[in-house]
DNA sequence: CGCCGTCTTGACGAATCTCAAATAAAGTGG
DNA sequence: CCACTTTATTTGAGATTCGTCAAGACGGCG
């Protein structure tokens, strides 16, 4: 129960990070650039389309934006118009649904989509800022929902990544109701891990692109707490840290603490 | 932090509850009776529907199940075919992620729609317990796709849906991550008073149809916390409790309690 | 080189969990 | 309808986890 668990924006992170281009390259809203459709490890919308289908789905997808780090892409209360497809890069989205009470709802990677939240009450419930320079192509959600009408096949695809949504919120929960500051952070670096290895990079080392302070926001601890078990896993031998930078050396037993309801 | 949040199912809650009907009512899957389609206050799938995509919805709605006390409409890991739509009764969800670890995810009443987690995986990812004799139709998930397909009405719904659907979870997730147990309690009994509200019941006075263990589960607590925090708002007015009756007395200082971030 | 934000660590206290016992209500079987 | 068992709930005492406050170290950036 950390007290609001104030998390600061539009702060930059640059350590870790690859030196950063022109300053003009990086405009938010900067234009119709169309927005080049890969495929690896895409489980998302695209998938398993027939030919027809994944043209139209390239059709859709049209604006590219650029963002630097910090930089917000939608925030609470704004108008919902698009999903965003993340092509490079990372984000946090922050819910603030009462005044007073923040919190980092989720950390956000390549190939993931973001802002499904906001389709309730065309208006976006949380605030997704980008943690590293980072590129994300907007899918407009009316053309959306006209393609789903149009394919059942990227209707079920759509329809399985918003219940996906719904179970990814529910573990968390389940973390937040559930398990000890430890088990937290354990069940918050096997997550991360397994989501790098997905993406082609190593599961074992990784730089985290986000502070201790939004760490504990996300697993509802203070930072000192966060803190804290980090060093604790580092002096049992379970992983490597310093700052960032993270190795986990003892992955079973990571598993094992986690998974251990006492 | 409460170890394993153990909620015990297949219970029967009876009192409060009102005499119970013949048992050869209420065996499960009972048969293919019409489920006649009431509107009120339904923000739901048939919301603002033409006439025409009414009746699309009404052929659709097929099956009525109806549960006694304590019976499981599905359980984690089992096919999902169908959404449900609660007529009368009402729910709990718990989620089974991992082994060893479960949790109230939610409680649901009538009019509301469940089973939405399981379209992810084509299997559902909780388990639904009635906790009071309750009815519900069962809403075949590919004729729910077929007609969202015909009708953009419709679509708009369902997307709706699902999207509150993980708004809700979020809330969940905030309230466990950023608010302290007597803030959580006074969160919950607010939350079930408007939804009383809205189905033209008092909202000052209402049964709860969950124990405090299962109480506690949802609010990532133990139930003796939940215990003394009711304790805790008898003695200072704010309201009144007497098993599972509770009388909200002070709604404003119920409010202050829940929004003030302190 | 010095400032500033991030992170670590320690001491202390508060919130809440655990264990235990008592009470009350509900279900069960005669 | 009564005696008995089971379950739900409340309450207390003590232990534990984690939050709060504070100080200092470290590293990046200007």
């Amino acid at each position: 129960m950390p007290a609001a668990a104030v998390v600061q924006s539009e702060r930059t992170y640059r350590n870790f990070m690859p030196p950063r281009p022109p300053a003009a390259l990086y405009d938010v809203n900067q234009g119709q650039a169309k927005c080049p459709t890969r495929k690896p490890q895409d489980h998302s919308l695209s998938e398993g389309l027939d030919q027809e289908a994944m043209r139209q789905f390239e059709d859709l997808v049209t604006e590219r934006i650029r963002l630097r780090t910090g930089q917000t892409l939608f925030r609470s209360g704004e108008r919902f118009t698009s999903l965003y497809w993340i092509r490079s890069g990372s984000f946090k989205s922050v819910s603030l649904l009462q005044a007073g009470y923040e919190q980092v709802a989720g950390y956000h990677m390549q190939g993931e989509i973001i802002g499904a939240d906001g389709i309730g009450d065309d208006s976006h419930r949380c605030e997704a800022t980008a943690l590293e320079d980072s590129e994300v192509c907007s899918l407009p959600f009316e053309r959306v929902e006209a393609l789903s009408r149009q394919n059942s096949g990227f209707q079920r695809n759509l329809h399985r990544l918003l219940s996906h949504e719904i179970g990814r919120a529910r573990s968390v929960a389940m973390l937040l109701g559930t398990m000890h500051a430890d088990q937290r952070l354990g069940a918050f670096l096997l997550d991360l891990s397994r989501r790098y290895q997905a993406r082609g990079y190593s599961s074992c080392e990784f730089v985290l692109r986000m502070t201790r302070a939004e760490i504990a926001s996300y697993l509802g601890l203070t930072l000192e707490t966060v803190s804290r078990s980090f060093s604790r896993f580092q002096r049992e031998g379970l992983l490597q840290v310093e700052r960032r930078l993270v190795k986990l050396l003892d992955r079973s037993s990571l598993k094992r603490l986690v998974d251990c309801c006492d």
